[in-house]
Order: C-alpha cells, then structure tokens, then sequence
DNA sequence: ATACCTATCGTAGCTGATACGCTAGGTATC
DNA sequence: GATACCTAGCGTATCAGCTACGATAGGTAT
C-alpha cells in the first residue's frame, strides 16, 4: 500500500497552502516555539548579566542548560540574538516611559522621564545594557565598508522611539523662533549620543559620594539638552532670557 | 610621548640605567626605533584607510611590506596599535584646533572649532576614525568586567583635551547663576558623545542634497550644546499632550 | 493498531581569525 | 672579528561563530 510517490508532503501542497489543513505536528509547536524562544531570552539575559557582555554562545547556552545550536535555530546568528534581547529590554523601557510620559507636565518633563528611564535600565544590568547597545557583534570583522552600517540596534530603536515627539516639538509653532534648525533629523541621534556617554561615565563612576543619583544626573542632562550651557551668548541677547526653573524641587 | 619598550625584550638596560655610559650600539637604535615606529603607524593608517577598521594585523603588515610581528613588536598587541594610531590622529586634529582656537572670540567659537576639526577629521578618513573610535579591541571577548574599562581611549583622550576649558567655562563667574553644574564633571563625555553620534549618523548619509555641510552641522551641534532646543520652555506647553504612541513589537 | 512523517534536541566537528612564541639570519657599532 | 640589536617567517594555541548529522518524542494516515 504505497502512497503515490509524487505527492510527497504537504509542505508543498498544489491546491491550498493557506488555512483548512492545521496539521497537528506543526501547530503543536508553535506554542512551545514561543515559549522557548522567551524563555531563552530571558536566560540569555540572566547569562550576560551574570558573564558579561562578551559572553559566548556556548556560555549562554550553557547557563540555559542547552546547547548553542538551540540558539542558532532560534536566533539565527548573534546578532539575531542580541536585537532580540534589546527589543524585550526597549520594551521594559518603553513601558516605564509611557507610564512616566503620561503624568508628565511638558516635553522637558517627558524627556526627562525618558532619560531617567534609560539609565534605570542601564544601571539595573550593566552587561545587559553593554551587550546591547554594541555595534555589530558579527559585522565588525566582515565588514569593510567604512562607516557602521547603522548604529546599534538598541540604540537605533531607542532613536526611533524618541523620533517622532521630537519632530513634534522641534517643529511645533513657537519654536521656531530660533535660527536653528540646519539639520533637526540629527538631534534624536545626538540627544541619545549624549545620553549614553554621560549614562556611560556615570555607570563607571564607582558609586562613592561624588556620584549623582539617577534623577540628578537626568535632571542635568535634561537641563544640557533644553537650555545648552551658554548663558546668554552675550553679544546678541540681552539679559532678558536668563535661564528660568531657578528653583525646581 | 613616550615609547615604551615592547614588553620582554632587553630594552631595559641591565645593569644601571643612571650611569653615564651611553653605549652607542643602544642609542644608535632609539631613532631607528622611533623613525621605524612613526613609519608603521602611518602605513598602518593608510592601509586601514583602505582595507576598512576591520583589517587584520596580517592585512595591514602586509601593506606595509613586513610582517606581524613587526607590528606586535612595536605596539605590544592590537590594542596598542589602536592607541598609537589614535595619539598620531589625536595629535593632527589637536594642532588644527589649536590654530583655530587662537582665532576663537569666545568659548563658542572656540568649541565650534573642535567641533569642525573633529568632523573634517573622521570625513577626511572614515576608516581610520572608525578604527580609532573602536572600543576595546581585544578586551571584548577577554574581559568580563562588565562595563567597559573606559571609553574608547581616542574618545577618552579627546575628552582628556577639552575638559580643562570646559571646566574653566562652567565655573566662570558670570555662568555660575544658574543652579545646573550638579554633575559637571560629565559634560566633556556627554558633549562629545553628541558630536560622536551626529557626526556619525552624518557620514552614514549618503552625500545628497539633505546632508548638511561640517560647517553648518558643526553650527548646528555647538547651537544645540550652548543653547539647547528648549527657547524660554513656557511652564505649561499645551501642545505635547499626547504624543509617543507607539507601537511595540 | 501500525508504519510513516514532522520538528526538535544535542553532540561533535569545521572555519576562520587572533595573539604570540620561537628560531634563523642579517647588519651596524665597538 | 665579536656583539648587541633587529628582522623575517613559520608554527601553534585558543577561541568565537557557525553547521551537519544522528537520535528521540510526538502527531497522522491507512
């Protein structure tokens, strides 16, 4: 009783590939596949806090009680796993900073949210964040092209997340005002670019008395971002627009 | 600059380096050394110039018609190259903003020239700059410290460069008003993280029509670190109420 | 109920790059 | 001529990233 040769599997099924055949030996998978998959991010996560972020595959799959090829299936290659990791870590974050965004009184207050949030993140797993926001994990050697194809991926999101608001405001009527605005698609980048290398300085610093807190430490980046360091520029401004919250509990 | 001798070798003189015998078979060798040694870092700057800031020690001894261990002699590992090659950059860019700096009016327009100088020199040579602006080299697989030990040692010596007029500036008394400076100390970091991360994105832009100039994004970049985005930031901004719904993935 | 198929797992091995030791041989000074 | 110094090339150790193959447990069709 041989089955027709030619008709082999129904992988490539002539008729319909799309819906009325739920074949039982792939959908049981999917669930477990989703599962696995979190599963194995949040190991790797706990690995990489615990390892650093230089950790290999082998060390990460040793920490998940598994081998590397499991997470060669499920990732694809490195990389596949570090953007998987940062986009469980962007969206923590970005939870915190919706939550914070919605009692924030201004833009200022919700960059500042968005500030205090990233470092938060950063500080709660340092190895995390670092193997996060490296640039190409697997790209650095292969590539020969010159610049970085883009920055990391992390960092990437976390620019487009910011994007739109801040397009928003640079935009918005009564800032335009200023002879600003040569290149407004820069800021997004450079604002994270300076965030980062503060947060970075900050997460260096040992932790003695002349570290600020997390809030301090936004609250003056916030402040460079919004007011800049000059005071007044005095050739061309008078002395009407000195800074203003003087006095901010 | 100091030339350190390689690492084992007999370059430390035996018996007492304090007696006034100059043997003339050592001090024959020390120019040859340091001729030799600025003749690797530039050919080793040209070939990274064009095999890309991924190129193997193999690639760039080769350009430079020797072999490895030349090059290992010399610079001790790969990382040492990295700092050599960042001091002659580091060097270059620091004499052109020292010229201009003599021009300079004011503490901006004294920034702007760094700011200037800093992008001319990554366009002049991408690679190199990405090569230089590379964090650890060797220690990313070695080291599980888990933040890195510090920044980039180009990124750090050019904030060694400018902190000092910084610091002078923000403790100027005429900018001692306002209640900011609660982390002074991270604004050089902070400040040429912003310079990192907008020059970068601008020379991922193709050289189209959007690209701005290095003169007005350096414009650009020294107006958003002295005067920030934020004109006057009215206490209540009506118009950012709801913004940044986004979608998570 | 039996033979077949599917998707996963994990061991083992491959590829390529990097760091670096070792030895032979050349060259200029004493 | 003797000696200190350098160079060159080969070879090795290691390790990260990645892949191929056999084995196994669970569904499916006859």
């Amino acid at each position: 009783m041989k089955l027709a040769p030619s008709r082999k599997n129904a992988s490539v099924v002539p008729g319909d590939p799309s819906v009325p055949v739920p074949d039982g030996r792939s959908s049981r998978w999917t669930e477990h596949r989703t599962e696995r998959r979190r599963e194995l991010i949040k190991t790797a996560r706990r690995a990489i806090d615990a390892l650093g972020p230089g950790a290999s595959m082998e060390d990460i799959a040793a920490t998940a009680d598994t081998s590397k090829s499991v997470y060669y299936r499920y990732f694809g290659d490195k990389t596949g796993l570090q953007r998987a990791v940062a986009e469980v870590v962007l969206g923590q974050m970005q939870q915190k900073v919706l939550d914070a965004a919605k009692a924030a009184s201004g833009p200022r207050e919700g960059f500042h949210s968005m500030v205090l949030a990233y470092l938060q993140m950063a500080q709660t797993s340092p190895n995390v964040y670092a193997f996060v926001t490296r640039v190409g994990i697997a790209e650095s050697s292969a590539s020969d092209d010159g610049a970085h194809d883009t920055l990391a991926h992390f960092l990437a999101a976390v620019t487009a997340m910011i994007s739109r608001p801040v397009r928003a405001f640079l935009l918005s009527p009564e800032r335009s005002a200023g002879p600003d605005d040569a290149a407004p698609e820069y800021w997004p980048t450079a604002a994270i670019g300076m965030v980062r290398s503060a947060g970075e300085q900050w997460l260096a610093t040992p932790p003695g008395p002349g570290r600020p807190t997390e809030e301090q430490l936004a609250r003056q980046i916030t402040g460079w971002l919004f007011d800049g360091i000059g005071p007044g520029e005095p050739p061309a401004l008078p002395s009407t627009t000195r800074r203003q919250e003087k006095d901010m509990p």
